[in-house]
Parts: C-alpha cells; sequence; structure tokens
DNA sequence: ACGAATTTAATTGTGCACAATTTAATTGTG
DNA sequence: CACAATTAAATTGTGCACAATTAAATTCGT
C-alpha cells in the first residue's frame, strides 16, 4: 500500500529527502520530548505542579536558594519565562522571593516548608515515568551524552563564520 | 569512568541522586530541543515561518494536501494548536484552507504556490543547521533511533493497570 | 427515516518560550 | 560627586501546547 509515493518527479527522486520528517532528528527529538512531558503530566499534576516548574524546584532542591539569573542560567531560561512562573510557584506555596538587601535588583528564590515537603512525592512520580522509558542503564548513559553533545554543538556561537557579505 | 553513581542508597547521601538536574534524561531532551529550535529560528525568521510551522510545511510538502486531522496525526498536535498555526500560515500566504465537499467536518489543508516556492529556501536553512549538529551519519542514525524507541515506550497507552478504584 | 452516538474543527482558558522594551539598582569613569 | 554604562527583573506582545468545551456534519441502530 502507498506506493504512490516514490515516483520520480523529474530526474532522481531524493531531492528534498532531508527534508523528510523521518530525517528530521528535530522531530525525534521534539517527538521524545512532549511524549516525556506528557507522561509526567499526570503525576505532576497531582501535586500541583507543571513541567517547567518541576524542572525550576529540582533546581532549588539541588543548590538551594538561588537569584532568579541563576535559575535562568541552569535551565536555560530568561526572566521573561521564569518571573511568571515563579510567580505561580509562589502562589502555590512551594516557594518564596524576596530581593536580596546587598542589591536590591536580584531576586532570591528559596523553598518554603511546603516546598520540601513536596520532595518526597516528586520522587514518586519520577520514579514511575522513568522506570517505562524502556531504556538500559547504558543506553540512558549513552543517550544523556549524546543529547549532551548535541546541544553543546548547537549551542556554539557561530562567530567563526565573519560575515560573508 | 562515571563511577560515583553506584553507591548504596541505604544511609550515605544520595538519597535524592535521582532528581538530580544531569541526572533527568527529560531536561536533557529539553535542553537538546530548544537549542536546536533556537538553531532554526534565525534561519526559519528569513522565511517567515516559525519552528512548529516549519514541520507542518514538512508534512505538507512530503505528503500533499491532507487533513487537520491527519496533520495532527503526523505531528502529534491537535486541532487546539493546529487551527490558529494554520490560520497564520494561511495569512503568511503559504497554505490554503477549504472545506472538503464530501465532509463538511474536514477541513483540507494545501500548500499554495508560494508554498511550494519556499522548498527550496528552507532546504537551505535545514542543511545549514544539520551540519553543524556534529554528530557523524551512525550517530545520527542510532540517536534517532533510540528517541524513537523511548517515545514509543513513553507514548504507550497504561490501560494495563485497570482501575483500582 | 429518525434520533442518539460519533467525528472533525474551532473555541476558550491556562501556562510556557522568547524577543524587545522598560524600570530600577549598581558600577565605572572623569 | 555626577552621570553614562551595565546589570537584574519585570513587562509587553506573539506564538505554541494542551485540556475542556462547543458546534456542526456524519454515521449508526433500530
Amino acid at each position: 500500500m502507498n506506493m504512490a509515493q516514490r515516483i520520480p518527479l523529474t530526474t532522481a527522486m531524493p531531492e528534498y529527502d532531508n527534508l523528510r520528517l523521518d530525517n528530521q532528528l528535530c522531530f525525534a527529538l521534539y517527538a521524545a520530548t512532549h511524549a516525556v512531558t506528557r507522561a509526567y503530566r499526570p503525576g505532576l499534576g497531582d501535586v500541583s505542579l507543571t513541567y517547567p516548574q518541576y524542572l525550576v524546584m529540582l533546581v532549588l532542591w539541588e543548590h538551594g536558594a538561588q537569584s532568579v539569573r541563576d535559575l535562568g542560567r541552569r535551565l536555560l531560561l530568561d526572566s521573561g519565562t521564569l518571573t511568571p512562573l515563579l510567580k505561580r510557584l509562589e502562589k502555590s506555596g512551594f516557594v518564596a522571593r524576596h530581593r536580596c538587601p546587598d542589591d536590591e535588583r536580584v531576586v532570591i528564590v528559596d523553598v518554603t516548608d511546603t516546598g520540601h515537603a513536596l520532595r518526597h512525592e516528586v520522587a514518586r512520580v519520577q520514579a514511575s515515568v522513568a522506570c517505562r522509558s524502556g531504556l538500559s542503564r547504558s543506553e540512558f548513559l549513552e543517550l544523556r551524552d549524546t543529547l549532551r553533545r548535541l546541544t553543546e554543538a548547537m549551542t556554539l556561537r557561530r562567530e567563526t563564520l565573519p560575515e560573508t557579505d
């Protein structure tokens, strides 16, 4: 079935082969990311967190109180994204925000007692989602490593090519 | 290398080791996805496409005119996301939308001449981004494959557990 | 043929992502 | 000290993601 697609248009067919959706690494990434965040949604919803809020809580639990800027550096997000997200976390009672007395420009975000209490439940959610990745330990490590290298490569500033205009 | 991970979790410190950001596959995915879409942004911006719009155009170029539902199945998106996106693509002149005469419920989306003309330029953008992934051909294929399996595993319906309420 | 389910898009409302701008505090320099 | 440059958050505006609901067309069962 479905053989109407491999008719040569003009001469050879794979002229736009690189544009086929299945050949897009970016779509495989996009689909996997959405699949994972969707898998987290119900469990996180039970503890009143969204997926990005979950990431923020992970960073705060791990590294303690810190500025919006530091949070953004660790999560690759800017204040335009974080400020409203943190306000929602504050309204939920999981974090507190206050200006730093030493430098009134910076806002320090810290976990509340309620926020700390959440950690156990979130660990259960994480475990339940992680265990159905279907990946072995070594596959997990390799995938994580490849993704890091990819992120690194894509993030590189293209200062190399000095404007050939 | 990498031997810090097999500490017994009984008494020692890594009680919440699984919650460390660096151990989150989901964050590695999240970061890689954003790095890639950010890499596409400037080039796609030059041809007036956003990244999700680019994915829609890829599907339309590859499979031709189709319903909103078919687009959604291929891209894992629903009409709540697609309808406004397609309206913007229509306003940009790249696609046309019309009700199917056979079944007035379905909306058929097709590429316009302007949309077809875009394909060459988009191929250049795709090439310029893809070539700096830093991955070899085999790494690319393996990564794509692992991501597909992961997506598959995470997407599985948990119909298995039959409502223990 | 009739009315109840089903199907397809569209709509509504919440929340993220990010560019661009704004505001306020701090730092650096003459 | 004064004042331009810098820095940190917040704000504004556009667009995507998705749950929940709505509206309209079609299909199904009797």
